[in-house]
RNA sequence: GGCCGAGUGGCGGAAUGGCAGACGCACGAGAUUUAAAAUCUCGGGUCCGUAAUCGGGCGUGCGGGUUCGACUCCCGCCUCGGCCA
């Protein structure tokens, strides 16, 4: 097509330096290199799905490989790698339709988007790719899960310690085991002091109870919870997976039901996890995100006794304030208590409704909008600050999972009591006043539910108090009279660890005959996925792995016999710590070395997608912290500075997917175009942070600056380096462009701005472009500058202009400010903040100077004819104000 | 329902208290070409008056406010997007 030797050949010339940079091994980092500053940029390591990439993934990796290739350039030593999150769903179902191997699927996904990836010219550093599914890796994540289970909480310490420790101290009868389950100092003398009641030794518990003891203090614990479990397809589903209680696939009934599942105690680290955002650069956002999520807050406990029984129903509430207006009380239809006080008359009621109440998720049950459900169970308990009898009802709006699953309902100040009072006439008395006279009368005769502070009524010796200093006193008063106590909840639930899945990491235990249980030896890991016939569910809720009989019985070496854990991790722990593989990605004795994790750590730049706001990025802060308390990572947080890339929407302004059909493949933008002008295009389109639409005819416009740019420096004939350009000096205007162009870009990557920048190096090759001989110096610097944004065409250039090395190595170009400086400058001037002319003026003029040229100008002194000069406002190198009266 | 973000030409966007629309796309006119593509030059917020030069009004979602001066800051609303419920 093209008879010149020498034009733009992208696709050659992008070959060529991957192949340069790859063999040259350019982008390696050097371990522990002292004599240089280190940064680390991590991208979120990308799923390898059977699609591949889509045009979103390129747009945080361009970012992060400008700002990579930059700081190199600066003289840091860099660390940039890559991975793959490679468990999960999407190849494990392909799995079970077509009996491929997940490890196939996914080992071909995997080829695949490292090709695509490639194809774009990142600067990794490919000897550190780590895969969350290589035995190799996932020996690691099975460790650091061994660490977690051997692991317990130390409440006044606020961290973890090895459960070794605790079990010393069991043993050795400094601790014992306290009446609430907890350890407790043990009491010297206890001939003479005495010991509370239910108290024990750590040697009288038997086998069983010490095994629920650690059970209960260990950071991975077992428990029941509640999960998606389907009857008709024999296993349990993923939250979305189930769409308004039917399963996503086959359409059948699912229900909630109480499993065997593994947990990790993140609530324990809910405070440090909430505190020490206040430590990372973070958008705000995000970190707003977490803290709602974990949401703290500060209230009281109370305990209210059940009329007619021993029993006690203890509710957490955060306005302890309105407890004289709580006129019933309603616990979650889980609650343990609800079958023991129902009556007679009652039961048949209460139990149909718990059935229905099974059906319903989470989020169906709490929707705000629905219409309130409920049933009496026929029996009462004791409001402890008026002895009042109030009824206890079951309701779905109350979940078992938050708080203690159960409330006391203030229907005059809580917007779901007050719905839920209207709709089965329960009594609604107001014990808080608003200011608002008219808003209070309404209050009054309940009308109008209040929810915001004012001053308490109808509340005994505590009437007339301000709701802050009502809360004071009557959670005193609540603990003085053994009531109740102050009180912390927290949103954030401890995180739901395990799945009845195959394709994820075995949990490294054994099962014992005996009930209990024997975490593996970290010699023995990893724990590698045995083969199995297939990848369907047991049908018994477990996992496949169920069905393996030689995988899932072992004999120990003291005869007994045991079986494995078939529940697998989630894909949340192989992203949790990949960062901290990275580091030392071959180690095959230790997870990574000490050295190497002091030297790089932590990640100064992260950037990826707002959808990990809250679940990845809480999780692995939460395994860090963990780490960090035993002492396996030497910072508190593991990333520094984050940055969410914005998504990208198709041609037609919608999100991208293939029912809509408007996905963009990269492949063919790189084929028609260049991996450059794909990169820069990314850049180019708007803020990184923003959501924007994808143009093919944008590319081009990248894609014509790129090659203006090479027609400028390369003779299209020949190839080589065109005859305009010589040795010369560059004139003032040129030196000036050049050094304003440096300064921007300088400063725009500094601030992520990366749009600009490119905007800036467009106004500058137009310029060059014009000139009739060009200087090589101007043109080299230039080179420079723009290689981190489009690096295949830049190496390409330094190359044409003489020099045999990488440009990756070199050194940014420093711009001086007094040539970027302009001589010259044009400036309004305005009578009244309209622009009535427009003077120039030295660029060091002074404000004296000013004024008068301004008030020289024709049309200025027209404005001003006949009225007083008030004030003049001049702004050096903006503009001139001329205020009259 | 809550939280977060955003509304600027035909389009993506620039300007974070100081000349609104940089840069790019699309469009129009011209040059080059047998022709087209590519490339180069020029022109585009809008309305009114003028043959044109030129002059004037209005313009950053809407309504107020602060200021010599507001896309930018404050108050109240509307619309759209995202996340959560």
């Amino acid at each position: 097509m093209n008879e010149n030797t020498g034009f733009y050949n992208f696709n050659d010339i992008e070959k060529k330096w991957q192949n340069y940079w790859e063999t040259n091994k350019t982008f390696a980092a050097a371990d522990c290199d002292k004599s240089k500053p280190k940064y680390y940029v991590l991208d979120m390591f990308p799923y390898p799905s059977a699609q591949g990439l889509h045009v979103g993934h390129p747009e945080g990796y361009t970012a992060s490989d400008i700002v990579s290739r930059y700081k190199r350039m600066k003289g840091f030593n860099v660390l940039h790698p890559i991975g793959w999150d490679a468990f999960g769903l999407p190849a494990e179902q392909y799995a079970v339709q077509t009996g491929t191997h997940p490890a196939t699927t996914t080992q071909q996904n995997i080829d695949n988007m490292r090709r695509q990836i490639k194809a774009l010219g990142f600067s990794y550093d490919w000897d550190r790719q780590v895969d969350t599914t290589d035995p190799k890796y996932y020996k690691w994540t099975q460790w650091i899960f061994l660490k977690l289970f051997n692991s317990y909480f130390d409440e006044k310490e606020q961290k973890a310690k090895p459960i070794a420790g605790l079990i010393k101290k069991l043993e050795a009868g400094k601790l014992c085991v306290g009446p609430d389950g907890q350890a407790a100092l043990a009491n010297p003398i206890p001939a003479v002091m005495g010991e509370p009641v239910g108290t024990h030794k750590w040697h009288e518990l038997d086998k069983e109870e010490k095994e629920e003891f650690l059970n209960n203090h260990r950071l991975a614990y077992e428990a029941e919870v509640a999960v998606n479990w389907c009857p008709e397809l024999g296993t349990v589903l993923a939250n979305e997976e189930v769409i308004g209680g039917i399963s996503e696939r086959g359409g059948h009934p699912v229900i909630r039901k109480p499993m065997r599942q593994w947990m990790l105690r993140i609530t324990k680290y809910a405070d440090r996890l909430q505190d020490d955002l206040k430590l990372v650069d973070w958008p705000e956002s995000i970190k707003k995100l977490q803290t709602d999520w974990i949401g703290k807050s500060i209230g009281a406990e109370v305990d209210f006794k059940v009329d007619g029984f021993d029993e006690i129903i203890t509710v957490f509430t955060t306005r302890p304030d309105t407890l004289f207006g709580a006129t019933y009380m309603v616990l979650s239809p889980e609650h343990p208590l609800v079958d023991e006080i129902t009556t007679a008359q009652q039961k048949n009621a209460v139990e149909e409704y718990k059935k229905i109440a099974q059906s319903k998720s989470d989020l169906d049950r709490t929707d705000l909008a629905k219409e309130k459900t409920g049933v009496f169970t026929g029996a009462f308990a004791i409001n402890p600050v008026n002895d009042q009898k109030i009824p206890i009802w079951i309701s779905d709006y109350v979940l078992i999972s938050y708080g203690t699953g159960a409330i006391m309902s203030v229907p005059a100040h809580d917007e779901r009591d007050f719905e839920f009072a209207k709709k089965f006439g329960l009594k609604i008395i107001p014990v808080v006043e608003p200011e608002d006279k008219d808003l209070a009368a309404k209050v009054d005769k309940g009308e109008y539910c209040f929810v915001g502070d004012g001053i308490a009524i109808n509340s005994g010796k505590f009437t007339g108090l301000s709701t802050a200093e009502f809360k004071e006193k009557i959670t005193k008063w609540l603990q003085d009279n053994d009531l109740g106590k102050k009180a912390v909840n927290y949103k954030l639930r401890d995180w739901l660890f395990s799945r009845q899945r195959y394709w994820g990491e075995p949990f490294p235990l054994l099962h014992c005959e005996d009930g209990s249980l024997i975490a593996l030896d970290e010699k023995d890991l990893p724990l590698v996925l045995p083969e199995v016939k297939t990848y369907k569910p047991a049908g018994t809720g477990e996992s496949p792995l169920a069905t393996i009989d030689n995988w899932l019985n072992v004999k120990l070496p003291d005869g007994r016999k045991a079986k494995r854990e078939t529940n697998t991790m989630p894909q949340w722990a192989g992203s949790c710590w990949y960062y901290l593989r990275y580091l030392d990605p071959n180690n095959d004795h230790a997870s990574w070395e000490k050295d190497k994790e002091k030297y790089w750590m932590p990640v100064d730049l992260y950037i990826g997608g707002a959808e990990h706001a809250v679940l990845h990025l809480l999780y692995s802060r939460f395994w860090h912290k963990t780490l960090y308390d035993l002492g396996y990572v030497s910072t508190v947080e593991p990333f520094k500075k984050l940055i969410n890339q914005g998504m990208i929407l198709g041609e037609d302004n919608q999100k991208m997917s293939k029912s809509r059909g408007n996905v963009v493949n990269p492949d063919k933008v790189i084929t028609d175009y260049g991996a450059d002008s794909m990169r820069l295009y990314e850049m180019f389109m708007g803020p990184l942070e923003a959501t924007k639409p994808w143009n093919m005819q944008g590319v081009e416009g990248v894609h014509r600056f790129l090659n203006k740019l090479w027609r400028t420096a390369i003779d299209e004939q020949t190839g080589n380096l065109n005859s305009s350009i010589k040795d010369i000096e560059a004139d003032e205007e040129t030196q000036r462009l050049l050094h304003q162009t440096i300064k921007k870009v300088t400063q725009d990557i500094d601030n992520f701005r990366f749009n600009t920048a490119i905007s800036q190096m467009m106004i500058f090759v137009n310029h060059l472009s014009k000139l009739k001989t060009k200087p090589k110096k101007v043109i080299e610097l230039f080179v420079l500058v723009l290689a981190p944004f489009s690096p295949h065409i830049a190496e390409e250039l330094w190359q044409k202009l003489g020099h045999t090395n990488t440009l990756a190595c070199e050194k940014w170009p420093k711009f001086d400010e007094n040539l970027a400086k302009e001589k010259e400058i044009e400036i309004a001037v305005q009578v009244l903040g309209k622009i009535k002319d427009k003077i120039v003026v030295s660029a060091d003029a002074d404000e004296e100077e000013i004024k008068q040229k301004a008030l020289a100008c024709e049309k200025v002194a027209a404005a001003i004819a006949g009225k007083e000069i008030k004030k003049i406002i001049v702004i050096k190198s903006r503009l001139v104000n001329i205020v009259t009266g």
